[in-house]
DNA sequence: GTGTTTATCGTCAGGCAGACGACTATGATC
DNA sequence: GATCATAGTCGTCTGCCTGACGATAAACAC
């Protein structure tokens, strides 16, 4: 057959589907925007859009990302810039009926963000909010309101429980965990990072041995804060190592 | 903007192009297939062709797969059977120019293979062979004929590079390297893996204790083989995990 | 001052990996 | 048949890293 002759290929629809993770009130929470349109109006989706003619795939992430949240994503090993994310491709999901209306393959992306100063995603309150993943993963359980929780539209709970784990294997052997943190932060700011997004306890004294003693990972720059409560804790800036070796070890379930 | 009124996006070619991977005479070789119509008429590139309009992105992986080998691509975590290859997504390439005609997303899978006893991709030996990576990758070096290599069509490079880079990384952690070896193999079959798709010598006898130390990773058959000369080894297959934990340490560089 | 909280330094035992010696069982060679 | 080469398998030792946990330090609340 020829392999570009127009007729002899199906039209698909592109889509970046995105999910923005960030830590908030010790909890792992993804941005969420509810849908105005059927089909699944009403319901908790994650943000995205179509892929525009003449743009790559990763731009067109770093669009909806800067349209839904204001974030700037910045190169993968660059240190985090103020308002910066970490973007990634997470994977491509194209099952035939996962929109009811035509074919749509979907590449997902993963963005790892501080806790936004301002979390007004979207500009309208209603219509985007952070969620505990736990929240909208768990499809017959309550939010955090109380409300019945409708599973999220499409495949977008399958998307996000990828994503989800994507972001607790990477930051055992890399350090993008301090994509969660803002520009400067302690080690216990990194650490209660690496408690949420994993769900267990960590022990602070070995923690603070492991990630201190591992060289690049983390550059003080010479404060020191109180904004935890005790003891003033020295600040950091993540440094030039993207990969941990030895990995960080996550504790057994 | 209605997400969904036909003349608001762009429509796209989608195609699954194939990183499959083997190991043949101590080195990681890739399969490439000739091209026989422009554009990059002669070159080499990676074998994939247009999803269909029905078909999943794994479905058409799985056929390209079986078209171009023979082999059939099993579950992930599933043993290997006969004549089965693993088979899992890689990323996907979504450039607006990566073809010159027109816009063509790529979801690139990678498939790792034990050697095949009839290397007779495709049916047509002039226009499919395995070539090592390094040959592949070195786009102005020479192959074992002595020829001039032209580089890979497309951004096939690159995904060729990612697609090593994968299974670089995954056999650190999983049991994959078994993929790559028949469904009985030897402890020492099982290490040169580990040295053709590292490129480094490991220490046989700490791998020994490694590998049949880890539970799980391997089953002995109660056989033993003299195929690759000197005493006798005990045969395995592939035990049922999947995840090594802790994981098999590649040697520094 | 006392208690609480968080940060940071130290100590100790166990596990695992790298380096490497020793022995075993086969085929090849003389 | 003796010898050699090759590959597999079992042990030992040492150093590093981790987990468990004691101890001290520096802030705030009362």
């Amino acid at each position: 057959m020829s392999p570009y002759d127009p007729s002899a290929f199906p039209p698909f629809a592109v889509t970046v589907d995105l999910v923005v993770l960030t830590v908030r009130r010790h909890a792992l929470c993804a941005l969420a925007i509810r849908r105005g349109e059927p089909p699944f109006q009403g319901r908790w989706a994650l943000p995205g859009g179509f892929v525009r003619d003449d743009e790559d795939l990763t731009a067109a992430a770093a669009r909806e990302l800067a349209e839904e949240t204001g974030l700037i994503a910045h190169d993968p090993g660059a240190p985090t810039p103020d308002n910066g994310a970490h973007l990634e491709q997470l994977a491509t999901y194209g099952d035939p009926h996962r929109d009811p209306r035509m074919r749509v393959v979907s590449v997902a992306h993963l963005a790892l963000a501080p806790d936004l100063p301002a979390p007004r995603p979207g500009g309208d309150a209603n219509s985007a909010r952070w969620a505990p993943v736990e929240a909208l993963l768990n499809q017959g359980g309550y939010g955090r309101d109380g409300e019945q929780a409708a599973p999220l539209a499409f495949d977008h709970a399958r998307i996000l429980a990828d994503g989800v784990e994507r972001a607790r294997s990477k930051i055992e052997y890399s350090s993008l965990a301090t994509a969660f943190c803002p520009p400067e932060f302690t080690v216990g700011e990194l650490r209660r990072v690496y408690e949420a997004v994993w769900g267990v306890a960590l022990d602070p004294r070995n923690f603070h041995r492991k990630v201190t003693g591992t060289p690049g990972f983390l550059v003080p720059t010479g404060g020191t804060t109180t904004r935890q409560g005790g003891r003033p804790a020295q600040l950091f800036r993540a440094g030039g190592a993207t990969l941990l070796n030895p990995p960080m070890l996550r504790p057994e379930v």
